[in-house]
DNA sequence: CCGGTAATTGAAATTCTTTCTCAGCTAGAA
DNA sequence: TTCTAGCTGAGAAAGAATTTCAATTACCGG
């Protein structure tokens, strides 16, 4: 019913590797990760709280900056500001991740290109340079934005 | 004397592009252009400010802020989250800005490679989305740090 | 060189965000 | 079922960013 939001969180990605990270797979954890993981990959810690409720009732707010912590520290999540310039955004991430951006509206489209891996790869190794994760943002407008003259779409 | 921060930042790149944008060059201003120009090309508000008031001690804060986002407003700067995850730092920018980040240290070295640059573009042209800047961060270790098995060589 | 004026200023108040503290609760191993 | 280390939400606190406003000032035109 209401609580299928666990078992769906249970069996996701973020899930298991908290479980195996040792650490307890509780309701209001669960509520978080069903939240970023099926509803929002790239949100405030805010509007993943105002889901979140949606979903445990109970939820405050400091669970939800707890868990962004945690899954920051596996490296499941990052930390980063795209477009807006102030609210600290979280995302999932996979070592490597790529934005398009757009200025106008805000979207954000995920893009996976091994070709700016390897380069970017390449060029930190030539610099001495381990590198653990990438992350490349391309602001502009999108297509849909081209032909609009003026204002957002969404919000 | 104590007053040639004037004359040098009314020289700088970014007083001549707040000057050509209208904006008046103030003590106050200059002070904080001097700062980013000379002194911090990633630094945070409270940074920037502290850095200010030993040139121009009247300087307030929001002052800084506002400065800031003149900058970004108009191309100069941008905001970022780079490695601590929680300041708010602000950088300048070219369009483009390359970025190693070290996980240890915090140190931030810039690069500049143009293959990215081709690469991202091309990469964004094929998606229908139009570029105006990008930006990648490279997160891992920096070569001092990869021999150290501690901690910050800096702070 | 000298006003006049709209832009700019710093301080303080305010709002928003993030972190901390702590007593009670709970997941999950045994 | 029991036990306990880990987790919880609420509220307080700390930190960052923004807003407000009366006083000041850059700089254009004269
Ligand atoms: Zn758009
Ligand atoms: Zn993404
Ligand atoms: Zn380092
Ligand atoms: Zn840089």
């Amino acid at each position: 019913m209401t609580d299928d939001y666990v078992e769906i969180a249970r069996q996701g990605r973020l899930a298991s590797a908290l479980h195996t990270a040792g650490y307890k797979l509780t309701g209001p954890r669960l509520a978080v990760l069903y939240v970023l993981e099926m509803e929002l990959c790239h949100a405030s810690p805010q509007e993943v709280y105002e889901r979140g409720v949606a979903i445990y009732p109970a939820l405050g707010l400091s669970t939800v900056y707890r868990t962004l912590d945690i899954l920051t520290e596996l490296g499941l999540a990052r930390p980063a500001y795209l477009g807006d310039a102030s609210q600290r955004f979280t995302v999932h991430h996979d070592q490597r991740h790529y934005h398009l951006v757009c200025d106008a509206c805000g979207a954000i489209t995920d893009v996976d290109e091994d070709r700016i891996t390897e380069l970017a790869c390449s060029l930190a190794a030539g610099l001495g340079f381990k590198p653990r994760g990438q992350y490349l943002e391309i602001y502009g407008l999108c297509q849909h934005c081209q032909a609009q003259p003026a204002r957002p779409p969404v919000n």
